[in-house]
DNA sequence: TTGTACGCGTTATCAG
DNA sequence: CTGATAACGCGTACAA
C-alpha cells in the first residue's frame, strides 16, 4: 500500500558517521558508549525523528512487548457491573507504566475451542509476552494448558487448584467482617444473595458469610441464600422472595454492590426501610455506594492496586524474575456507611461524603 | 527466558520434503502450489502444530495485522454510561472477523503530548496499521496529524472538518423525530438536557432539537436548555433547576438514556410524575431503556452495526480499497415506550416487552 | 568503546 | 507449479 520507507537503524548509522551496533546501542540504552558518541547520535535520531520498527525488534530480540488481557466474551454486559471497568484500566495503566501493550483478547477461558484458538492465533505466533486472565472461574480450560507451557499467566482472582499464579483480594475475610459487623448490630436473621459460584470469588464470599456465621453460633441450615447472575437483573426477585417468605431476614449480605442496590430498591418497593426494617451490605465499594443519598456500606476492594499487582506479577513471570506459583493477596477492608445500621449523624466530621473506612476491630 | 526454541517454516520444509516458499505459500492460501503436495504440507504443519511466527511475518509482510483501539483515558468513567461497552465490543467482534487484532490505546486526543508519544510509540514503530477512535470530540489533536501522515484512522462520530474518516449515526436526525413526537404529544414547553458539547455528537443533537423547534414555529430563547457531562452525575440537579424554575417544562428530551433516568428520577423526587406531569425521551436505548417498569421511550442508534461498520471502513483504508475521505452515516430509529406519554395499553400485543420500534412517521 | 557478521523466521522476486 | 535467494530491520556475540 503506502511505501513511504521510513528510517532505520542504518540511515541514522550513515548520519551519525557511526556503525548500526553503536546506534543499536544507544536506542537500547546500553551504557557502552562514549557519551559524545551517544549525544550526537540521539540527535540526529531527535531529527529524523526515527522510532524502530516494532516488528523487527521483535524478531530479533524474541520479545514483542505485548500482554494479553483476556476479557469474557460478553464483555458490554460485564460491565454493567461498575467494578470491571476500573480494574481493566488499572490493568491498561500499570502496563503502560511498564512499557508493554495490551492486547484485548475478548474469549471464552470455558471453551475448550476457544482456548485453543486463542493459544493458536496470539500465544504460538510469539504475538504476546504473556496473559493476565481477568474472570476466574471454575470450569477454566485456559490455565492448565498454560502451566503446562510454561507460558506466563496471572489469574485475577485465585483458583481451585493451588498450582496457579494469581493475584485475588480477600474476599472470604471481607464478608467474613461484613457480616459480623451485621451480627454486632443485632442482625438475627441473616441471609445473603450470593453470586453464581462458578465464579470463585462468589465461592470465597459465601464461605466468609459463613464463617461469621459459625463464629457467632448460628445455625447455617436456618438461614437463607440464595444465588444469582453478577451481571444481569434478578437480584431484585431474589430479594423480594426473600423477604416476603415466612422467615424474613432482617439484614441481608449482597456478594455486589450492583446487587445490593437491587435489594434495598426491592425492599423499599414494599414498604421497608434500610436500615430501620432490613441492614444491607454490598460488595466492591463501586462509585454509586459512595452515594450521599444511598449511603451503602461495602466490602472495598482494591481494585486499582489488584490491577496493577496483576501486571506485575506477570512482568516478573515473563522475566523469568521469578518462580511460579505466584500468588499475591490484597485486603479488603469495610467501608461503612448506613445502610448496615450504623448512624452517619455520629460519623467523624470533615469526611466529605460521610464516609468511614476501615476494617472492622478483629474479634 | 525460556528457549523452546519452536517450530520454523523451515522445519516444516524438511519435514514435508519440500522448501520454504512452498511452505509459506500452504501456509498464505497461495493456490499456486499442486494440490497433493499442499495436503502433504497441511499434514505436516498440523502434526507437529506449527504456528508462523508473527513478528517474522510483520516484519517481510510490512503488516502487523494489528489496529489500534482509542479510549478515554477516563476509562472507567466513561464506562459508567453503559452504551460505550456494547461499541467496544462491537469493534472486538469486527475486528477479529476481518482477522485483525485490537490493541487498546487509553489516551487522551485532545492532549498534544499524549499525541505524539501515541505516535511514535505506535504508528512509527509500525506496531498497528490503522486506528479506531472511539470519541470523537471539537479539539481533537490526534486526527490532523494522521490525515497529514496520510495514516488510515476512522472516527467513531463525525468530525467538525469535513475531510476527516468517520462513521457516525444521525443524531440530529434522531432528537428531531424526538422533539417532534413530543411536540405531537401536545408538550408546549419543551426543554433539553444535553450533553457537552465538546462532543460533537452532543452539539449534533442540540441541532436536531433546535430543528424540531423551528419546524414547530416554537421560540427557540423561550426553551430551557442545560449542557451537562454526559459520565458523572449532575443531570439530576440540573434536572431538579428546571422543575423548579418559573417556567417549568412539560417535557425534557434527555441527550442520553443515563441523564433521562436522572431526570425522571428527579421529577418523581419532587411528587411529580411521568409522563403524566412531565414527558422524557432519551438517546442510546441502552438496556435499561428497555426495563418493563422505566419504559422509556429513546432514540435507538446501532451501536452493532457501528462499530462494525467503523471496522469495516478501516480495514478498506488499510487495504487501498477506498480513497479518503471516507464517510458513513447510520439511522437512528425512535424506540416508543412509555415516557413519551404513549400509553402502553395501546401498544400491539405480543411484544415481549412491550416496545415498539422504528421511526416515527415523516413530517 | 566501536565495528563486523551473522541470525531472527517470513515474504517476495525471479528463474526454471 | 517449485525452489533458490534476496530482502525485511534489528539484536548481539565476537573480534578489534
Amino acid at each position: 500500500m503506502r511505501d513511504d520507507r521510513s528510517m532505520t537503524l542504518n540511515d541514522i548509522a550513515k548520519l551519525a558517521g557511526v556503525s548500526r551496533s553503536t546506534v543499536s546501542r544507544v536506542v537500547n540504552d546500553d551504557p557502552r558508549v562514549r557519551e559524545s558518541v551517544r549525544r550526537r547520535v540521539q540527535e540526529t535520531i531527535a531529527q529524523v525523528g526515527y522510532q524502530p520498527n516494532a516488528a523487527a525488534r521483535a524478531l530479533a530480540s524474541r520479545r514483542s512487548g505485548v500482554i494479553g488481557l483476556v476479557v469474557p466474551p460478553s464483555f458490554a454486559e460485564v460491565y454493567a457491573d461498575p467494578w470491571f471497568p476500573p480494574l481493566v484500566q488499572s490493568c491498561l495503566d500499570a502496563a503502560r507504566d511498564t512499557g508493554f501493550s495490551v492486547m484485548v483478547l475478548m474469549d471464552s477461558v470455558e471453551d475448550e475451542e476457544a482456548v485453543t484458538t486463542l493459544i493458536s492465533r496470539f500465544i504460538r505466533p510469539r504475538t504476546i509476552e504473556g496473559l493476565v486472565i481477568t474472570n476466574s472461574l471454575q470450569s477454566d480450560a485456559l490455565t492448565p494448558k498454560l502451566q503446562s507451557m510454561g507460558f506466563p499467566y496471572v489469574l485475577i482472582g485465585r483458583a481451585v487448584e493451588s498450582d496457579r499464579n494469581f493475584v485475588d483480594v480477600t474476599n472470604r475475610q471481607g464478608t467474613r467482617l461484613a457480616m459480623r459487623h451485621l451480627l454486632e448490630h443485632g442482625c438475627r436473621r441473616p441471609a445473603m444473595i450470593n453470586g453464581e459460584e462458578t465464579i470463585v470469588s462468589a465461592l470465597d464470599r459465601r464461605l466468609g458469610f459463613e464463617d461469621a456465621l459459625e463464629e457467632a453460633g448460628i445455625d447455617l441450615h436456618a438461614t437463607q441464600r440464595t444465588n444469582v447472575d453478577f451481571w444481569r437483573p434478578g437480584a431484585h426477585d431474589a430479594a423480594l422472595d426473600m423477604l416476603r417468605g415466612d422467615h424474613r431476614p432482617d439484614c441481608i449480605l449482597a456478594a455486589s454492590d450492583t446487587i445490593a442496590i437491587s435489594v434495598i430498591d426491592a425492599a423499599e418497593s414494599i414498604g421497608m426501610s434500610v436500615p430501620e426494617d432490613l441492614a444491607v451490605i454490598g460488595f466492591d465499594d463501586i462509585n454509586a455506594a459512595r452515594n450521599e443519598r444511598l449511603g451503602l456500606t461495602s466490602v472495598k476492594q482494591p481494585v486499582d492496586a489488584l490491577g496493577r499487582a496483576a501486571i506485575d506479577v506477570l512482568v516478573q513471570l515473563i522475566n523469568g524474575r521469578a518462580q511460579p506459583p505466584v500468588q499475591r493477596w490484597l485486603d479488603t477492608t469495610l467501608s461503612i456507611r448506613h445502610t448496615c445500621g450504623c448512624d452517619p449523624s455520629i460519623a467523624p466530621p470533615g469526611d466529605g461524603d460521610g464516609r468511614k473506612e476501615g476494617a472492622v476491630a478483629p474479634g
